[in-house]
DNA sequence: CTGTTAGCGCTTTCAT
DNA sequence: ATGAAAGCGCTAACAG
């Protein structure tokens, strides 16, 4: 006689009790914890799958302290920087049998340490903050509880780790390369003051600058937020205010983005008449009309790499990080001055 | 004396044997699941403070049955389109006690079945399934276990619920905007035909056509994949060949920006030679150049309905799911013939 | 090689 | 109003 399907999903007990064989036989089949006679083996497995059984990852999470869940924060759910490198987040899991729960910081320390506390009230694995405006001290107390990734901004701790991209560097081979096509009048769209990439960015400038013997002008740097309408806005002011330039360099991409919009209301063209510069890279950079010249980060790999890093981590293995460096790629929105 | 920190995380019964209590007590404080005395209430709370506590979720799953944690399913993590409607998700999410974990389809019916017994063993509550291609037979299967809301198809069964935006409306809208504005030789970039988005778009390309009795040439639609790429693809065929056209409708805006790349490479000006329209409406339409005239999917509604839909299952209401239609946005690539 | 037993941290009758 | 005790589904000694 065929029963029905059981009641609930079934359970381990379920199994054993239909195999004929204890449940901590089917424990040790699922796990690969012990050898198993061969004929108990074959009856477990047809049991399983009679019983369309799957192990609770909840029960066996509360057992092991490991829940094979590794916790993902992000400041914006919707921007593609972030979910570039969430892609790469995503590919480094894949086959390893975690999960990832991703929450979102939204650029506010107070916000992340509650993302955190609620990744660690998870009892998540592990914990990569992308991004994070958290205090160093702070992250280094979380960790305690659970090892940590942090992009960023440098950090090696015994269970908590940091890597970051040469910011100004990028920002500097911008510049030059702007500087080398003859542009003296290069306009910066900032990100936010308090972004500690924005500031090493508009430093990048103004080196280039220097080396370059062009005097530093403040009415040339105005400042943005890393979103599209903040360039078209940055853009707007300068006009309205009559300052002349040749070449903008955008704080990021997508401010790139909008500064191209605001020229091109403005019909002022790209790049014959103005230059214009971003950074990040994009996806989308590379179909802008035109294709967005920029300062490439690889996003990706910040991703692979941070997910990498943390299942080291968590595995008890330290490892040195290394991520390809910033580089410019040119494209078709600068020309010689 | 004050004991250093403990050891591993605190429990309940640590919390319990603090403050003199019984673990049923706490358990009760922190569930307001019955009334306790105000001093113990206080010799809880301070106990709570003081050892740090916060209660383990993977316990109470188990227990409980419930692990407020639901499972999304998206098809490509770094797409535009798909990130918006997560924002959507994440926003419904907020504040409810629920946390999500994202895992992708790939666009495989194979893949996203196997997407979803992973997340039934982890237990989540529910499943928001986005634009998925598993034949509704399956789907049903799977929603035996747990409430499913999928995205771009109708479904009204006990256990899940689908509902989707009207393609082929949105498409007979941007055509007929074309034709209204006097192209008669309108190219279409499709999607993968398997998709069935895409052919609800061909379908209100062809009818919006036959409408205004401009008949059917094959020679004008070319098959894209959704992607940038694909539209430069398609642009560049159509001029190879010769064919000849003066607005180009895309099947959705990635392809638009593609499109827009490749006749710009051709010196061929949007809108003044050629109009063009996308389709969703991303959040960077509005700031491509010119801003892209296309329709809009209110994919962030999309995503926040699904995921209040959901919850409502969950808690065993059902819901008439209601979704803003979509809608022509005219912006600046179409223009009069 | 396999079964028995004792929990993981929490909630929930059931008594009191 | 509160405590004792049982148990969610699984794993890991410990015996055999």
């Amino acid at each position: 006689m065929n029963k029905p399907a059981p009641a609930g999903p079934s359970t381990l007990i379920d199994v054993a009790r239909e195999a004929g064989v204890s449940p901590s036989t089917v424990s040790r089949i699922l796990n690969g914890t012990a050898r198993v006679s061969d004929d108990k083996r074959q009856a477990v497995l047809k049991a399983i799958a009679r019983t369309n059984f799957a192990p609770n990852l909840m029960a066996q999470g509360l057992k092991k302290g490991r829940t094979h869940t590794i916790g993902i924060i992000v400041q914006d759910i919707s921007s593609p920087f972030f979910d570039e490198t969430l892609h790469g987040v995503d590919d480094g899991l894949k086959g390893t049998g975690y999960a990832s729960v991703i929450v979102t910081g939204h650029w506010s320390a107070l916000e992340e340490a509650d993302r955190i506390r609620l990744l660690l009230a998870r009892k998540v694995d592990g914990i990569v903050l992308l991004s994070g405006s958290l205090p160093d001290d702070e992250l280094l107390h979380f960790a305690t509880q659970r090892p940590i990734v942090v992009t960023g901004r440098a950090l090696d701790a015994p269970n908590a780790l940091g890597f970051t991209m040469d910011n100004e560097h990028g920002a500097w081979l911008a510049v030059r390369h702007l500087v080398e096509l003859g542009h003296r009048r290069i306009a910066f769209v900032s990100g936010p003051p308090s972004h500690a990439d924005a500031s090493s960015r508009l430093r990048g400038y103004r080196r280039a600058l220097e080396e370059a013997d062009i005097p530093f002008d403040p009415k040339l740097v105005v400042e943005g937020n890393f979103r599209e309408n903040s360039g078209v806005l940055a853009m707007n002011y300068l006009y309205d205010a009559g300052t002349t330039f040749t070449a903008v360099f955008a704080a990021n991409d997508q401010s790139a983005y909008g500064a191209r919009l605001a020229l091109y209301r403005r019909g002022v063209h790209v790049p014959d008449d103005v230059s214009l510069v971003g950074f990040d890279d994009l996806p989308g950079s590379a179909f802008t009309t035109p294709p967005l010249t920029t300062v490439r980060q690889p996003l990706y790999d910040i991703g692979n790499t941070a997910i990498t890093a943390l299942l080291r981590l968590i595995n008890g293995d330290r490892v040195p990080t290394r991520v390809p460096p910033v580089e410019l790629v040119v494209r078709e929105t600068t020309k010689r001055h």
